[in-house]
RNA sequence: CGGAGCGUAGCUCAGCCUGGUAGAGCGCCAGCUUUGGGAGCUGGAUGUCGGAGGUUCGAAUCCUCUCGCUCCGACCA
């Protein structure tokens, strides 16, 4: 069999907006991996730094380490999981309609000086000198670069609606990072950047953006609701926050129940009218603790659900600020300047690690949703070095594998416990193991982390079944 | 940015008060024994005791400065 190991994930992955079946890398078989030759550092123990059950566990199960304070490396287990959200993330844009660019990280404070953030910005912002003495900065969002893009570039209103986005890290110096990629200062995030030609046109183009979130957020495999958000003087009722519920969420959150079983919207034509399905889902009652009104929750009685919440994406439509202040204006269809509305659109990809972990864990480890596990299945070899085992498992390893299904094989010699423990620990939605006893009688057991349950079924029985996922 | 605390082996931590030349458990390496939920025994490797300066015959320990990290608060994708 033919062991490719050639997922040696590259950052250049993050940026690029094709659709390969592999993940993590740029070949088009999928990717699979031996455990003995996999960079896993597990640890047993609980570094002292770490205090909230998704630090933790990214840190025990060898997703990232710190680097600095709220900066982290990120180990190959955490890249894959990052990159698998990364890219249901953009497939979702690319579904409505948005399209990928990439801006710079060092941005010039030009533009935000003609802005007029760069005075407001404030300390967060990381300034930077050239060796011109120039001032630089590490962006902390694109909304200047955007516009300079887009006025440099668009010159009618022919070129709208336009909507576009970047997945790329950002910067922030936060006063306190804390709750490890939960609230890092360099940080993963989607943001998308549109422009139209009047508020009737803006709003379409903030309900797509509002639609793919839904979409994007089930496909992630949490529940994140859609709240109304603070707008400031021009967005009206478009800002919304969408809020992912977490027991040990940062934030107290309020909603009606029906919005935990409201599933999202399916094929979905993103050029007809939205708005029917934003109406369904805004028109059910969702705050969070800032903004909540005691007065309406009282009216829902047992329809109100009290939780905790962590917050994951941001819209909101802000029209001219932008495109007013840096002259944006393009050619109207009557010949007449026409200054673009605009809307931006974020999603915190790199914190949506630790927000699903947070969503889906138990004592024993992560348990992730199939969408962005590191690898679907776990085989587990009981018994390295009997020949049975090794052979039923080399056998599942590359039918699995020749199946397109990523998989992890526990090839090393170690003792079963610690080989459940990390799989457990590391949160494989699979696990096949393969025991001598079991390969006697033709048998492997199956089962799905965090339930109890292990069926016992032959070998091609399994992998019959999670080749039918 | 206000308040508090911590930096000793890869991880968790003891030693510091009362100075005497570096420790434990886990992990790692080798061997034996084990083998279905983080095994047992034996042997081994590993530290500029965060850094700099000072006091002292002698500093992980006392003093000064400095860097880093964490927690609480205000603030945020």
């Amino acid at each position: 069999m033919g062991l490719r190991l050639h997922c040696a994930a590259g950052p250049l992955r993050l940026m690029s907006g094709q659709n390969w079946p592999c993940l993590s890398c740029s070949r088009k078989d999928p990717c699979f991996m031996r455990l003995s030759r996999f960079f896993l550092p597990t640890l047993k123990e609980t570094p002292t730094e770490a205090v909230i059950v998704s630090h933790r566990l990214m840190l025990r199960a060898g997703l990232v380490r710190q680097h600095a304070a709220g900066i982290y490396n990120w180990l190959p287990l955490g890249t894959r999981v990052l990159q698998n959200i990364a890219e249901i993330v953009r497939e979702e844009q690319n579904a409505a309609g948005a399209q990928e660019i990439i801006m710079p990280t060092v941005q010039s404070g030009e533009l935000w000086k003609e802005s007029g953030r760069y005075d407001d910005y404030g300390p967060e912002m990381l300034r930077i000198k050239d060796r011109h003495e120039r001032d630089m900065l590490y962006g902390p969002t694109h909304e200047e670069v955007v516009t300079d893009i887009f006025r440099s570039n668009a010159k009618s209103y022919r070129n709208l609606p336009l909507n576009l986005y970047q997945i790329h890290w950002k910067f922030r110096d936060e006063v306190r990072p804390r709750f490890g990629v939960m609230r890092g200062r360099e940080f993963l995030m989607k943001d998308a950047y549109s422009f139209d030609v009047d508020f009737e046109r803006s709003k379409h183009s903030y309900n797509q953006m509002f639609v793919a979130y839904l979409r994007t957020f089930a496909r992630l495999g949490v529940k994140a609701i859609p709240m109304r958000a603070d707008s400031g003087p021009i967005g009206g009722d478009m800002s919304h926050e969408f809020i992912v519920l977490a027991d040990t969420g940062e934030s107290a959150v309020f909603c009606h129940k029906g919005l935990l079983e409201k599933p999202a919207p399916q094929n979905v034509d993103y050029q007809a009218n939205l708005q029917p399905i934003i109406d369904d889902w805004t028109s059910l009652y969702a705050a969070t603790e800032e903004k909540h009104d005691t007065a309406i929750e009282a009216k829902l009685g047992a329809d109100l659900v009290k939780a905790r919440g962590i917050e994951v994406g941001h819209i909101f439509h802000f029209g001219t600020k932008y495109s007013a202040a840096m002259k944006a204006s393009i050619a109207g269809p009557d010949g007449q300047p026409l200054t673009p509305l605009m809307g931006s659109y974020g999603i915190g990809v790199s914190r949506l690690v630790g927000a699903i972990i947070e969503a889906s864990h138990d004592d024993a480890g992560i348990i992730w949703p199939e969408s962005v596990a590191p690898f679907r299945v776990g085989v587990i070899n009981l018994k390295t070095g009997d020949a049975a085992c090794d052979a039923a498992c080399a056998d599942l390893y590359a039918k699995l594998s020749a199946a397109g299904i990523s998989v992890l094989y526990d090839d090393r010699d170690e003792r079963a416990g610690v080989k459940f423990a990390d799989m457990d620990l590391i949160g494989v939605p699979w696990h096949v193991v393969v025991g001598p006893k079991g390969i006697a009688k033709g048998q492997v057991e199956l089962k799905r982390r965090g339930a109890a349950a292990r069926e016992e079924l032959s070998l091609e029985a399994a992998l019959n079944k999670l080749t039918a996922k």
